[in-house]
DNA sequence: TTCCGTGCAAAAATTTTGCATCATC
DNA sequence: GATGATGCAAAATTTTTGCACGGAA
C-alpha cells in the first residue's frame, strides 16, 4: 500500500518541474516512470535499456543527466550497495534493504523495530537512517 | 577499544594466508596495514597512494587484486555509499556509519540500540546488518 | 624449483563533458 | 523566439585482464 500512486507521483513531478523552471520532456518522464515502476533498484544501464524500448533514440548521457536532475530535485535517490555501478530508487518512504552478498539482489523491506537517532549526533545534523541487512537470497542459498 | 591491535591483526593475516596457501608478499602486507590504520574508508586510489609511499613501484592493479583477495578471505569489507568508487574497511566488528550527504565524509559509530533480525527473513538467510545514518557533517553545516 | 603474485600496458566498464541541434515554454 | 534539454562523440574515471618476469615457499 502506497501513499500515492504512479499518477500522483507523475503529477508531483510535473508540478515540481514547473516550480523550479525545468522543462517537461518525454525523456524525463520516461526515466522517472521506469523508476516508479521498478522495485529492484536498477542501474543506469538498466534504466537506459528500458527507456529505449519506448524512445529508441534516447542517449545514455541523457539518462545520466536526467537521473542527476531527479536526484537534485529530490524525487529519486542514488543508492550504492554492490558492484561498480550506481543504482537508483524512486521509493522515498523510509525503508530498508535486504541485500544478497552473493548475487547483489536487493529487496526493499520494512521493519517493525525502530531506532531513535538524535537530531544532533557526533556533530552531524541527522536527517534519517536506513538499515542494510546482509545475507543470501533464496536462489543463492540453494546453488551452493 | 579494540578486541585486538594492529599486531594481532597482522598475525591473523599471516596465519590465514598460510592456511589457504596464499603467499605473504610485502605488497599484501602493506595494503592491509594501510587499511588497518585508516579510519576513513579509503578508496582504492587512496590506498594506492599510501602504499606507494613505501613501495613506489607498486601497481594499481596489484592494489585492486589484493583488496579482492583480502575481501575473499574475509579480512576487509568493500563498502559503497557515495560517489563512483569503491571504498574499503578493515573494521569488521559490527558497527554503523554516519554519512554526510554533501561531502561524502563517513564516520564509524556505535549505537546503543539494537535491531533484532531473524535468521530467516523474507526467504533470505541473514548474516548481519548495518545502519547508515544520513545528514550533514559539522563542516558542511556551517558552509551553507 | 614451482607456482603464485606482480608490474606493465591494454582493454573494458562506467560516468562526464562539449557542442551543435532540437523542442518546450 | 529564447532558453534549456538532447544526441552524439570524445574524454575522463574506475576497474579488469593478459602476459612475461620475479620472488616466496
Amino acid at each position: 500500500m502506497q501513499l500515492s500512486g504512479t499518477k500522483e507521483k507523475l503529477e508531483e513531478f510535473v508540478r515540481k518541474c514547473k516550480e523550479i523552471g525545468l522543462k517537461i520532456t518525454p525523456q524525463r518522464l520516461a526515466v522517472y516512470e521506469v523508476l516508479l515502476k521498478s522495485t529492484n533498484h536498477p542501474t543506469v544501464e538498466d534504466i537506459y535499456e528500458e527507456v529505449k524500448k519506448r524512445y529508441p533514440y534516447v542517449s545514455l548521457a541523457t539518462v545520466y543527466r536526467t537521473l542527476e536532475t531527479l536526484e537534485r530535485i529530490g524525487l529519486v535517490k542514488r543508492v550504492c550497495f554492490w558492484g561498480n555501478s550506481a543504482r537508483y530508487d524512486a521509493n522515498l518512504s523510509e525503508h530498508h534493504h535486504l541485500i544478497c552478498e552473493r548475487c547483489g539482489k536487493i529487496e526493499d523491506v520494512n521493519l517493525d523495530q525502530e531506532i531513535n537517532i538524535p537530531k544532533h549526533f557526533h556533530g552531524y545534523r541527522t536527517k534519517g537512517y536506513s538499515v542494510n541487512i546482509y545475507g543470501y537470497c533464496p536462489k543463492c542459498q540453494s546453488s551452493t
